[in-house]
RNA sequence: CGGGGUGUAGCGUAGUCAGGUUAGCGCGCCACAUUUGGGAUGUGGAGGCCGCAGGUUCGAAUCCUGCCACCCCGACCA
């Protein structure tokens, strides 16, 4: 392991970049823009996953499996959809293999040509839909509240690392219901249950809103979103939730009888959240010297160091630190002794720094004699000796602390880089000079937005729902505006 | 997909312009010794189809052609 990380004011992407290997989190595959998720990478992704669904399973979702495959005929049957996701999409055209006449390895058997070809799901609204065909006939059989955790494909133009791969891991909940009042409150109830999530989880303070137009999910009526600021002052959508209306009942012809005896279409909704939210995690929090992770979704919580001269004073700290260990387990915290000899102490304070760990006890000789251990909290350095009679409570302690403090850190950036601008010429300056969200009255047009998009890079992240409503002028075009959007350059 | 750049040991690199002994260095790895409270030191050792495939040449990491991957900037996007 080569020291030291590139600076995030010097080189952000670099420093992002390099994080990611150096933290074990995840490293480029063989297949182009397709990663490999190592175990301590893939380990947060299971702690996310586990905290979300029980969050779905609390608000009444049950989890199935719909396949890889979707016919490509399918994908035609929602209009805007196909021309969402038609650009992306991978094909399979063939079933078989055979070797080459030369000897020079294998080649696709032309002989084994599908006679429809299959897309590899960029998500799966029509599979789903389809089945759903099926699956509700009357109002009894409503609603169906479904997830599945799956793995998608998008063949991307450019990839990075958790933000954008070709393949990616999420999950998507795919309702239907009967009245469109009910599914916009389902809408709403999962953006909720995401930004949940991400505060009292990740850390991570978002901004719930609701998508223009343009910035709308292929095949929704509306899309909900919770959009994350990074560091570097680009937003991360991070979330999103969509009311498809009847668009995707229609597409394939999903009808019910209502209690009226009346038949009707129903409505829909799906959301979805990404191991993007790994890369979430990482900007947000992360320094110079590696990652931050929130206690609550560390792999590891608490690492012990020994410090120690030969193996009798390994043994004596050994013994000394059982009862540390049980009561932390004890205690649902996951802690990790590391008494490998040959790295030193130092070596292993920057590694365990570099991952991330939140807690660090140090047991030495001078600590044998007092009764004491050095605690280290990764998110402040900040380093204090504890008697070793109660550690365990106070390192619980710690460790919520730790969670609350990132979040308030996270929460005072944001605040700092959220700023509101009157004119256009403010919000240009603003989005150069201090990048960040930027809050400014907009027409309400798509126009407006495009052009704003065109000259600033910079694209409406949400129509805030909290937003109070406040008259004002366009910044572009100085027409009538009721509230500020929120405006950033994202990722 | 367009423009620019880069691929040499697990990682970082010298050498490429101007072809010529056995491809050099640092980190890491292995062994031993001394060490251990913020990335230890010494000695010895292992590790290379120079991104891949063709070509030019007596001879290719070096020149030519094609391909692949990654990085940066655009367009696209969770």
């Amino acid at each position: 392991m080569s020291k030291g990380l590139p600076k995030r004011s010097e080189d952000y992407s670099a420093w992002y970049n390099e994080l990611v290997q150096k933290a074990d989190l995840a490293e480029n595959s063989p297949v182009r823009g397709c990663m490999v998720i190592k175990p301590y990478g893939y380990t947060i992704w299971e702690k996310m996953q586990r905290a979300l669904d029980d969050m779905f399973k609390e608000t009444g979702h049950t989890n199935a499996y719909f396949p890889l495959f979707i016919p490509k005929s399918f994908l035609s049957k929602e209009a805007s959809h196909v021309e969402g996701f038609a650009k992306e999409c991978a094909v399979v055209t063939h079933y078989r293999l055979k070797n080459a006449p030369d000897g020079s390895g294998v080649i696709v058997d032309p002989e084994a040509k599908l006679t429809e070809e299959l897309i590899v799901r960029p998500t799966s609204e029509t599979v789903i839909w389809s089945t759903y065909k099926n699956w509700i006939q009357s109002y009894r059989d409503l609603p169906v509240l479904v997830n599945q955790w799956a793995n998608v494909v998008r063949w991307e133009m450019r990839t990075r690392l958790f933000l954008r791969t070709t393949e990616f891991l999420w999950q998507e909940g795919h309702t239907a219901h009967a009245t469109a009042d009910e599914a916009v409150a389902e809408t709403k109830q999962m953006l909720e249950v995401y930004a949940t999530f991400a505060e009292d989880w990740m850390a991570l303070p978002v901004v719930r809103g609701v998508k223009t137009a343009n910035e709308r999910f292929a095949g929704a009526e509306d899309t909900y979103c919770i959009e994350a600021l990074m560091q570097d002052g680009k937003a991360l959508q991070a979330g999103t939730s969509h009311f498809l209306g009847q668009n995707f009942a229609k597409a394939f012809d999903v009808q019910y009888t209502s209690k009226e005896g009346k038949l009707d279409y129903v409505w829909g909704t799906s959301w979805g959240v990404s191991t993007r939210l790994m890369g979430a995690l990482i900007m947000a929090h992360s320094d110079d010297e590696g990652l931050v992770l929130p206690p609550k979704l560390a792999p590891i919580q608490v690492v012990i160091v020994p410090i120690f001269k030969g193996t009798e004073q390994l043994a004596t700290i050994t013994e000394k630190i059982q009862p540390l260990v049980k009561e932390l387990k004890s205690k649902g915290i996951s802690v990790k002794f590391d008494n490998r000899d040959g790295n030193s102490p130092g070596w292993k304070f920057a590694e365990y720094e570099l991952k991330g760990v939140p807690v660090r006890v140090a047991i030495g000789p001078r600590d044998l004699e007092n009764g004491t251990a050095e605690v280290a909290r990764r998110d402040t350095k900040e380093k204090k000796v504890y008697s070793m009679d109660n550690l365990a409570s106070q390192i619980e302690g710690l460790l919520a602390d730790i969670q609350q403090n990132i979040y308030q850190k996270a929460q005072t950036f944001r605040a700092a880089n959220t700023t509101k601008v009157e004119t256009y010429d403010e919000f240009k300056q603003m989005l150069d000079e201090k990048p960040g969200f930027v809050l400014a009255h907009w027409d309400g047009t798509s126009e407006t937005e495009e052009r704003i998009k065109e000259e600033t890079k910079a694209t409406i992240r949400c129509i805030p729902l909290d937003a109070p409503a406040e008259e004002g002028k366009c910044i572009v075009t100085g027409k009538p505006s009721s509230r500020r959007v929120l405006f950033a350059r994202a990722y």
